[in-house]
DNA sequence: TGTACATCAGTGAACGCGCGTTCACTGATGTAC
DNA sequence: TGTACATCAGTGAACGCGCGTTCACTGATGTAC
């Protein structure tokens, strides 16, 4: 009765989700067009209204998919403060600015998301909510109140610097920017 | 031999570029149609190539003229840091977030001026240069190196914190991103 | 074991639409005489 | 003072193109007998 094993065309609409977010932390999602899309995921345009209802459906899942991925690094950290310096040392290298495809989904979508429909900033609102709650966690046991505070500032100042560094053409001035933002955000977790 | 007074043109031309950048900051760059771009100052689509030569160029003098008037407001403010904390509360209230329009071309925009052309990009990294000194000139004369970062943590956290802010769907969560901006860039501050 | 059939993930051409851009034209204006 | 002309900011229809979406079809697979 099943054809193909009942896991495979799951396992291609993961795919797609997979390599679209790729795709629109790189080109932007209006920049992105749904034959492109389904050509990195190795398929033709026709089989994508087989996977999802539209393109702002498919953009919903990929802002679930890239938050839920976003938020599982934070399990793979040293515990506490340690493992979020890590982070954060890591989020703010050149590497995570030049590398764009492969980096943070805020930083890259965060203006789109914006201007998205109420399914999509529903997904992200609530990924942000788990990105700000591990933050806090490892802030403090001490003062949650403040530390949740703190991990609104911290998760705020690296997307903006992120971005920033990314759109500045002088590389020098981008350079700074990450360093200086290395800077503040240590300050902020004291 | 001057059929329409010199500054006619001129005139026409600025306001193409403000009804752009408001437009741009609502509705994106992308999401803007040079037809509506010139509906918007009271014009058809085909008098747009008789101003610039494309829209890419239009987009270049849309975001210089938007970060010099970001910068002219610095000079409108209270001296030293009373401005500033002025210009913070301002920025991250909730009137700000509901009116892009009217508000912040780095909030509305960094994310799309990553993507676009040399020419845009050093008319954006220009003005981020001057808006980081205004804000670097107004937190010391006391220690100018350690005023210059924290003058680039404070605007790349208010970017962010006004981003956030208007992703959110959940307008709770959003008010506490707004507050708790302040707070942060306050701190900041001190 | 072999053949006819049902299933369905994926194909690829086609659709209408809005985009950025071009261009022949208009019509209000100031100049020439 | 009056008329023919040159200028040029702005008009609006048209262009090719890529977008999101649709749909008739393909062909590899497992099932039935």
């Amino acid at each position: 009765m099943v054809r193909y094993a009942k896991e495979h065309k799951q396992a291609t609409r993961q795919r797609i989700i997979e390599t679209a977010g790729h795709r629109f932390k790189q080109d932007g999602i209006d920049g992105s067009g749904v034959s492109t899309l389904m050509s990195d995921a190795g398929l033709t345009n026709g089989a994508f209204y087989a996977h999802f209802a539209s393109k702002d459906d498919l953009v919903a899942n990929v802002v679930t998919d890239q938050l839920r991925t976003q938020v599982a690094r934070y399990g793979t950290l040293r515990p506490g403060r340690q493992g979020l310096e890590d982070l954060v040392r890591d989020y703010l290298s050149p590497e995570q600015r030049d590398h764009p495809g492969d980096g943070c989904p805020s930083a890259a979508l965060l203006d789109e998301i914006i201007r998205c429909g109420d399914e999509t900033r529903q997904a992200y609102t609530d990924g942000a909510r788990d990105i700000v709650d591990e933050i806090a966690a490892r802030l403090t046991p001490a003062n949650p109140q403040s530390a949740r505070g703190k991990a609104i500032g911290l998760f705020t100042m690296m997307v903006g610097t992120l971005q920033l560094s990314r759109a500045l053409s002088d590389q020098k001035f981008s350079d700074e920017v990450l360093a200086q933002g290395i800077e503040n955000a240590l300050s902020i977790m004291r």
